[in-house]
DNA sequence: TGCCCTGGCGCC
DNA sequence: AAAGGGCGCCAGGGCA
């Protein structure tokens, strides 16, 4: 079954229900409860539930206590198929779409909710999306998708991963704020007073300036820091970290103590617990395919940025555990699965990508080997890595081939595609005009915009390729955890890493879950694919013992 | 005062 | 070790 969920305000909603098979329609109801309806209906029959937007609507069945399996989320199938057709930017709320079928002016999508506004339970502005033009909405995308190879994977999973950060927000990560504060006393001293530097960074706040022989200087203005630095007869191009390395001076050292103390402070520190951290959880709010990549962005507590020294406070509660896995080096593993090089694929099959590359092209230089490989992903050539990738091409050539016409199409302004088919965007008209410029004058420029453009597109098929693997690795998780360890919670997913916070005694069936999920998931992704994409996995009480 | 940009740095 | 790709967040600082 297939059913159109339309939500009314107060709690109330309309609902269509299809034959998923005919796509028929069975039957139209009415309901003041909503999330009852859907509780039990999901009981009963577990349709593929049609929302307009998963992340306005599936909240608030989550505090009622309703969960679903399956969804198509109309908006983020829209996203997916507009940027397929080179139009990222267009409106992709079910509204607009079905205002396109009708040739009729599209509303834009609503701005994100401001950060501190309490949506209403089942909040639906003015903005109902009615049955019948839901119906037509998804109709059509069902054309659009299957006129495209790989696309229903590809909806089906951005769908179900809107399920699965709903859940995850809704659980949150487990975040001992005991830990946390003691860990900001022995790094800042006492929580300062309002409007006041921590005792740490005020003394080395003072260290610095008498390193500079007294003369006032704000730490926190890169400015005022070059400046301070020219006094002394030292030019430095910026105050970044790596900059400040290579200059001796009695004012580096404490500055550089001083960044990193800052950072945690003004990103991680009280304030921060203050605004995030409720009843032992940390709720980030994720942002499913907010980067075009695909790869999830968040809203709010940096949570795709947790310092490493702060995973000390994400801890298990008595009893239960939390089961980490990461897969291991995925980046150049789906470059080999993506471009089917035979030889690369044959170095994947050790754990240590790199280490493995190393021994058969590089000499056993592991350092190397990593150079190369990244310079060939990333499009950088600088610390040498140049001579680095001619061996590499000359090794691997199908691989290096395919992201060097990656950023080939790039430069002369064309989309690539994931192995899913999600694309990258078009250059910005600005860049499009610059690269092609002809000018004597303007080469230079031109050859400049061309090449960054080249360097995000290699960077793109591989980029985005992990995240569909890691995206489908997510859902396909989701949906088996659901069957054999239905109390596991997964609490955290950054990219390549997924994080479940489960009873102790579930933790080895959700291992071998994420196992047989990254089975599944490969042989979804890259049917018969001799690459192996191996996870380091660690059961652990608290984030920092992983791995 | 609020808005927007920049520099810098955390993560992958 | 950083760089090369992708982000979000914060403080400073210029401007209206």
């Amino acid at each position: 079954m297939v059913v159109l969920v339309s939500p009314e305000p107060e709690g109330a909603g309309r609902l269509r229900v299809l034959d998923a098979g005919s796509s028929e329609r069975i039957s139209d109801h009415t309901t003041a409860d909503l999330a009852g309806w859907i509780a039990s209906y999901e009981a009963e029959h577990q349709p593929r539930w049609v929302f307009p937007a998963t992340d306005e609507l599936y909240p608030a069945l989550l505090d009622a206590g309703v969960r679903v399996a399956r969804c198509h989320d109309l908006t983020l199938t829209e996203g997916i198929l507009l940027a397929h057709d080179g139009r990222h930017g267009t409106p992709r709320n079910p509204l607009a779409a079905w205002a396109r079928l009708h040739r009729a002016p599209e509303p834009p999508d609503r701005p994100p909710p401001a950060r501190d506004a309490q949506p209403a339970l089942f909040e639906t502005d003015q903005r109902l999306v009615l049955l019948d033009q839901a119906e037509e909405v998804y109709r059509d995308q069902l054309q659009r998708i299957d006129a495209i190879d790989r696309m229903r994977l590809l909806v089906a999973a951005e769908s179900a991963g809107a399920l699965a950060a709903a859940e995850m927000t809704y659980h949150g990560l487990p975040w001992n704020e005991e830990v946390h504060r003691a860990l900001l006393v022995d790094m800042l001293g006492p929580k300062p007073a309002p409007g006041a530097r921590p005792a740490k960074l005020a003394e080395l706040a003072d260290r610095i300036i008498a390193a500079f022989g007294g003369y006032a200087l704000n730490p926190d203005s890169p400015p005022s820091v070059v400046r301070a630095f020219a006094r002394q007869g030292i030019e430095i191009p910026s105050t970044r970290a790596w900059v400040l390395r290579e200059v001796d001076h009695p004012a580096v050292e404490p500055l550089l103590e001083y960044k990193e103390l800052a950072r945690m402070w003004t990103a991680h520190g009280w304030t921060w617990i203050d605004s995030w951290v409720h009843g032992g959880r940390f709720r980030p709010e994720y942002v499913v395919g907010g980067v075009v990549s695909g790869r999830w962005a968040t809203r709010g507590g940096a949570a795709l940025q947790l310092p490493k020294a702060l995973r000390t406070a994400v801890r298990a509660l008595p009893g239960w555990s939390l089961v980490v896995a990461d897969a291991a080096q995925l980046e150049p593993r789906i470059l080999a699965a993506l471009s089917e090089d035979r030889r690369l694929a044959e170095v994947s099959a050790d754990i240590d990508l790199y280490a493995s590359l190393a021994a058969d092209s590089f000499d056993g230089d592991r350092g190397r080997a990593k150079i190369a490989m990244l310079s060939a992903m990333y499009g950088g050539t600088s610390g040498g890595a140049g001579p680095l990738l001619a061996v590499l091409r000359k090794r691997f050539p199908q691989a290096v081939g395919h992201v060097e016409q990656a950023a080939a199409a790039g430069e002369q302004g064309l989309m690539v595609r994931s192995v899913l088919g999600r694309t990258s965007p078009r250059p910005s008209e600005r860049r499009l005009e610059l690269m092609g410029a002809t000018e004597e004058s303007s080469l230079q420029k031109s050859r400049q915009a061309s090449r960054e453009w080249g360097r995000f597109t290699r960077n793109f098929v591989v980029q985005a390729s992990a995240a569909d693997w890691a995206l489908v690795l997510l859902v396909t998780l989701r949906r088996r955890l659901a069957e054999t360890a239905p109390k596991a919670e997964i609490v955290f997913y950054q990219h390549d890493e997924i994080m479940v916070h489960t009873p102790a005694d579930q933790a080895e069936t959700v291992t071998a879950e994420l196992l047989a999920a990254t089975e599944e998931t490969t042989h979804l992704v890259f049917p018969g694919t001799p690459v192996k994409f191996p996870l380091d996995l660690s059961t652990v009480d608290r984030y920092s013992d992983a791995k």
